[in-house]
DNA sequence: AATTATTTTTAGCCTTATCTAAAAAAATAT
DNA sequence: ATATTTTTTTAGATAAGGCTAAAAATAATT
């Protein structure tokens, strides 16, 4: 019976798997080059060579110039470090006194910690949460998440009622502009009316009503309460 | 008013700064090149190489074949990377379910991470400790420490009493071994007699009465109870 | 004091991950 | 169908951190 050795794989490997993965769950096949280089804040030549050693670990598959997928160990890996940002997201918002807009930099740097146990004895002492602060599934250990319906703030009808169950964009500008405005996991909203020139809406917001661009509706992720 | 930036410290460079401040509290004025090679199981050249690099940084003082020796910056990164290791130590013991020598490999990669925010509040969450769980002492933010009076078992006379505080060895091996013959922090331990030959102690251990080598003294710490 | 041994440094090479510039392939437009 | 644009890959360079082997400096011995 060989002997098989769980490869190791790098810090800068670890994020290429997970911005392969992120792509990937768009729906598409095959991620191309120019939009991993552009996700990494990165070149296309530095994607070709990275991806040419990803394919020789048998991460991902590649066939020149027709992008690439993650093998199922790929996904596996890059589905752990997912796992792993979010549940460290979850103990900085939850156990220290981190604001949702404040994990990401530092949830970046936890994600590559290596260690079973770590990963392990965390999920239990947070009790085994299955989102993280911004709304997003956290993958098991088999890298399996339970995908909720979830639908944009913007599709909306007039009148419905919805609750706020994530975000789109992570970024602290945006979330910062959702604390100012009150809009938190779990925040009722009601479609109060769309303007048909910009797409704005107006909404209530526990009891108050504001104006927001299609923008924002386009980034927030509600659960319908009426159907 | 010119804008001073602090200059970013990659995570070799901390392992080498760690290295030289454990090296130097022995009461060393240099530290030299093979210690540091010995210690961080690398060549005597890599590390002449990176003594330059941190000296270029104003970490180090360093003159030609003469050792090194941490400035006041490199001292205060070096003992925020200890402080770090230890405050992350003892979350992991009293927070996750590590025990004492299971710490130490995810704690040499947690110490590196980079946030002023996460330390602060990492140390408030766990109540300000002074010592990691092997007793040993946490520095504070400005890398000073509070100096316990502790001394070597192995020093102690016949039929003397005294608590364990500390180990001077922190190796998997060894805390087994403590743990076995149930000595932790805090434990009472009466020397009972010495062997002349071998310098052996024979001592009392929560009423049970054991034997142990003096190279197993040598690594207790204890604090006298009775003088 | 001169010789030997040890320590430290230098010089040159390797790997990883990045880059720029040029070449090749694929996609798009005329 | 050919020409043009875009995308992707290749080739060659660079910086960090490490190595080996040889040279230089220091320490230890006779």
């Amino acid at each position: 019976m060989p002997i098989i050795l769980k490869s190791m794989v790098t810090l800068s490997e670890e994020n290429y798997l997970k911005a392969i993965y992120h792509l990937g769950k768009q729906g598409v096949n095959a991620v191309s080059t120019n939009a991993i280089a552009e996700k990494m804040d990165t070149k296309a030549s530095s994607v070709t060579d990275m991806i040419k050693k990803l394919a020789e670990k048998n991460l991902v598959n590649y066939i020149k110039y027709q992008g690439v997928s993650l093998t199922k160990e790929g996904r596996l890996t890059a589905a752990s470090v997912v796992r792993k940002h979010r549940l460290w997201e979850v103990f900085l918002v939850e156990k220290l006194q981190f604001s949702w807009d404040e994990v990401h930099e530092v949830a970046e740097q936890l994600e590559h910690i290596q260690s079973k146990k770590l990963v392990n004895e965390l999920d239990t002492f947070l009790e085994y949460p299955t989102h993280d602060p911004h709304g997003d599934p956290i993958p098991d250990k088999d890298g399996n998440i339970t995908k909720t319906d979830k639908i944009i703030l913007s599709q909306l009808q007039v009148n419905q009622r919805c609750m706020c169950v994530g975000v789109n964009d992570s970024s602290a500008d945006f979330l910062k502009y959702l604390d100012k405005h009150h809009i938190a996991l779990g925040t009722q909203i009601q479609i109060l009316s769309k303007e048909p020139f910009d797409e704005s809406l107006t909404i209530k917001v526990d009891d108050v009503v504001i104006n927001i661009s299609k923008v924002v509706a386009n980034n927030i992720y509600v659960k319908s309460q009426t159907l």
